[in-house]
DNA sequence: ACAAAGATGCAACTTTGTTGCGTAAGGGGG
DNA sequence: CCCCCTTACGCAACAAAGTTGCATCTTTGT
């Protein structure tokens, strides 16, 4: 846990990014992929419960809301949905994102999100032109200069205008 | 407007704070005051504009959701709330945060907050203990070096955890 | 003081998210 | 393979946030 002391020490995080941003993959995941991985996070194995991860495997870095899950599911239960989404940001599978549009946007862990005490210490993007939200491969570095006081848990950086995409038309 | 382009550059913002964390006053406006700011913004004064524009200075930095300017108010009616604050985001008196817990919460725009292409570039923290969202008098230097191809228009940076009140106890 | 522009207040509605509870299904032990 | 305990599902009902339309009232420039 990092600490928060601006009266005594500099806010000086000292960003030193060492890797590129690269898209990941939007990955179909194999079906005992999927199984494996809730077997290792504890959580049982339902229909529902794979389809969401294969939903968001597929959107790869792409972050999206509980509705939109929900429509490439059609069948799904709204409020099922909610539930195992919780459970998965609980296992730490899955992180949320709030973006600034009052949705909540879900994308799952990359390999780096580590159970338990996990950060989701990447920098989010949203694009007002085409209204979705990714997951750029740029770390928020944990070893930012926080002092005292202020216990640090967790940290969001939101970055939104107009994406690569919208950007070149 | 920065770019972004995290193939060539490297995203290193190199956050270089010189300003130390100061708690910003819980200022009651004058009613001159108000209305000088309704007048420079393009706004009609009105009896709830400012009483929200009051409401919102006595909370200083502490962002508070429409909710809760409601109770303060008592008299103001929602819908209207949500009209005046959202005017107020357009005009740059007041800008929004997105802090996770759904809520959307207001604060007054410090005066190095420009109007029109305004942006909210300082870090927010949210204590999960007394459930408030406070901003922190830390900027977001504006000199990140962004690259090409992502259109940067906004930064939001919310720190959560406990806050230095709740963690001294 | 008048008229146009704009703000207010009410109703109705949509969307997001939560809680409770009976039923269905997973998965470990025999 | 079946039993049984635990957990997940699905439905209803609810709560809160936020939006839209429209008639009425208020502000403000002339």
């Amino acid at each position: 846990m990092a600490f928060l002391d601006f009266n005594h020490e500099r806010f000086k995080p000292g960003f030193e990014i060492t890797s590129t941003f690269v898209v990941t993959n939007n990955y179909r995941m194999k079906d005992t992929e999927i199984t494996n991985l809730l077997h290792n996070a504890n959580l049982r194995v339902t229909k529902s419960r794979k389809e969401v991860l294969q939903a968001l495997s597929e959107t790869g870095d792409q972050a999206i809301s509980s509705n939109e899950i929900e429509q490439k599911l059609s069948e799904i239960d709204r409020i099922t949905l909610y539930r195992i989404l919780k459970a998965y940001e609980d296992a730490g599978l899955v992180h949320s994102i709030a973006d600034g549009t009052g949705k909540k946007k879900y994308a799952m862990c990359s390999s780096n999100c580590s159970e338990g005490d996990h950060q989701d210490n990447h920098v989010h993007f949203y694009c007002r032109v085409c209204d979705t939200t990714s997951c750029l491969n740029v770390v928020i570095p944990t070893n930012l200069k926080f002092p005292t006081n202020y216990l640090v848990e967790e940290q969001q950086f939101v970055v939104s205008g107009i994406c690569k995409d919208c950007h070149n038309q």
